[in-house]
DNA sequence: GCCGGATGCGAAAACGATGTCGCAGGAGGG
DNA sequence: CCCTCCTGCGACATCGTTTTCGCATCCGGC
């Protein structure tokens, strides 16, 4: 049994409030020199900590903050997962992690929303919320936020809801770019599309803009949308290359990292060479992409950043210091592994003969 | 602000303890079929759920475990993070994520053990914790078990304290006979190795003694130890093929991914091909290896269900219902994915001259 | 020598829930 | 009709901490 303040208290011979002031060394109070020693001493002589449901019942606080993510298995949540934990740690918070991926698909009577609102909000485990990706559906977002419960999100816009968002319009711009300069016109896309997240929107929407910009062809057909996985990424490809088979794509732009995987597997099986017949350039990066056969040329993100600022953010609100949302400043980069090179010259040919 | 206990019993119009009473549903406590449905009716009205502080101080219980691991960028460490979610989901527990290395370096005073102790532990944060790898000091380990605090490892042995091990011994041991059955002689390994962890002393164990039952090159030289990261990987794999420059191995068991993903980037600045120069085989197994160039042909390991046994066995344990030890019994599996090959004729040659 | 103010600390009331105890009131048996 | 027993529920203590309030004690000043 971890001792009590009471056990503190009674080994220095004062009362329990006594030993709370001495421990907490709070400044308003006030506490003679030699008591406040004894006091300490005896706590540490029993190794005391304040009892964290006891302090949290009396302060109306956990010190917990709650990080909610779609699945660890895509990379770039571990990155963020990160950042958050670090400015968890940063702050002397605890970490709740919920994975919407492992709950139950069909979760008895309630969806997932509900379970998680109920055991993390309702309970009152959590001071707040990170919230990764589109993991809560906008309206119990927006029920919360009319209750004031601080929650921060990440690279997700909801009404005027506190979010960190990262450069995602121009590292697709970049991208776009890169591949244009190569030379290529016929730019395909294979869009993350997770139901209504605006983050999609957003990449497809700079996506056409640096189209239009380097007067690439902007064939609707050219653009795929796929849910975040390799096995969707796999058949997306395979759905790209159907619909274009008379004039496809020289390049691909490819919002996601998981779903490259499968699109590098698709190709494959397409017997389409990178970068011979095909260039690839995927957003955003991750270490893993230079051990992936080929490895791939990427534009960067700040994953762990953007984990760390929505983690302080979200700190600064529960602490009632008010804050808004926060935009990632640095610039994305291209990692040059190969994958991009000049478009192949069947298709200049063509282009001649058209 | 959330509605509390007396919120709805006033609704009601009942004492707060009947409330309790109804809403809990104990069957030891007689209650009014009509009280209990007016009470239960005005909690959904008030969208009630019992504050977690509040009954946790009451219960002396959080309905928290927790989970401490190295570093989530190691893939098999997400793989043991679901299992143990999905079980803490099954039992309707939370869970509380601790990454090691997410710690500052030098924490300021005190270690990183200390840290989670006192945070964790000493605070009653949670309420047993699954502990992976080596993540905690054996002293540190000794010590709350000492002190019956609820405790499981993954894939480690300390004393008798309660583990959920796989058949690593199995696993190299089918490697290794994978590897002689394609003819190979000189086999090496490269080892991870976590100071002091017992689970790469049980596979170093394995290999030598699958060595000596296929009567293969027992050469010490053929063994490199190597921390559990892709940079470490790629220094033992230039290490082993200087120390072995005169008679090299003809194949190679690698016993981590990360650190296989290292192995692969040194034997390509060796200019060294897989499989015609040298087989790799690689454990565990993680989906992750059929991108890598070379896919990798891998044995596999159950670290889900690792997880969730770790969960369960924990759950168990903080419910007092006594248990021993988990000993996964599903076999691994070897999942070929090309980097295995018969020995290059070289050595055959060379076998010939000696 | 008395009074005002400062100083140090104890007592007690929260926070929200659970669970024990015991008191009303109704039912049933003699 | 009275006594007993059971049913249903309210009062209260408790978990560990913080924080407000107020009571002593001591000091200095007049």
């Amino acid at each position: 049994m971890a001792p009590s303040l009471k056990d503190v208290a009674r080994l220095a011979g004062v009362n329990a409030s006594t030993a709370s002031r001495a421990i907490r060394g709070d400044p308003t109070q006030r506490i003679h020199p030699a008591t406040r020693a004894r006091v300490l001493e005896a706590a540490d002589r029993l190794g005391y900590r304040a009892n964290y449901l006891g302090r949290g019942l009396r302060v109306r606080r956990t010190g917990t903050i709650g990080l909610v993510v779609p699945n660890l298995d895509f990379f770039t949540f571990v990155d963020v997962t990160h950042g958050v934990q670090a400015a968890a740690i940063e702050h002397d918070r605890s970490l709740l992690l919920v994975e919407v991926d492992q709950f139950p698909a069909a979760a008895g009577d309630r969806p997932t929303d509900e379970l998680i609102y109920q055991r993390l909000v309702a309970e009152g485990r959590v001071d707040g919320l990170v919230i990764g990706s589109r993991t809560l559906e906008d309206r119990l977002v927006r029920q919360l936020a009319e209750r004031h419960f601080p929650m921060v999100m990440v690279n997700r816009r909801v009404d005027d809801i506190p979010t960190v968002v990262g450069r995602d319009e121009d590292a697709c711009r970049m991208a776009i770019g890169h591949l244009a300069l190569q030379g290529h016109r016929r730019v395909g896309m294979i869009a993350v599309v997770v139901a209504g997240e605006d983050v999609g929107a957003r990449r497809d929407r700079a996506f056409h803009e640096a189209i239009a910009t380097h007067h690439l062809d902007a064939d609707p057909r050219l653009v795929v949308h796929s849910a975040m996985s390799e096995h969707e990424g796999r058949k997306a490809v395979h759905r790209l290359f159907a619909q274009t088979a008379d004039d496809p794509p020289t390049a691909l732009f490819i919002s996601s990292l998981s779903i490259a995987l499968g699109v590098l597997e698709g190709i494959r099986e397409l017997r389409i060479a990178v970068p011979r017949d095909l260039s690839l350039i995927t957003f955003p990066d991750h270490r893993i992409a230079q051990h992936t056969s080929p490895p791939l040329t990427a534009v960067t993100a700040r994953m762990f950043q953007m984990g760390q600022e929505a983690g302080r953010l979200l700190i600064r609100i529960i602490d009632g210091e008010a804050s808004d949302s926060v935009e990632l400043t640095e610039p994305s980069e291209i990692v040059d592994r190969g994958s991009v090179g000049p478009p192949p010259l069947p298709r200049l040919m063509r282009a001649g003969v058209g």
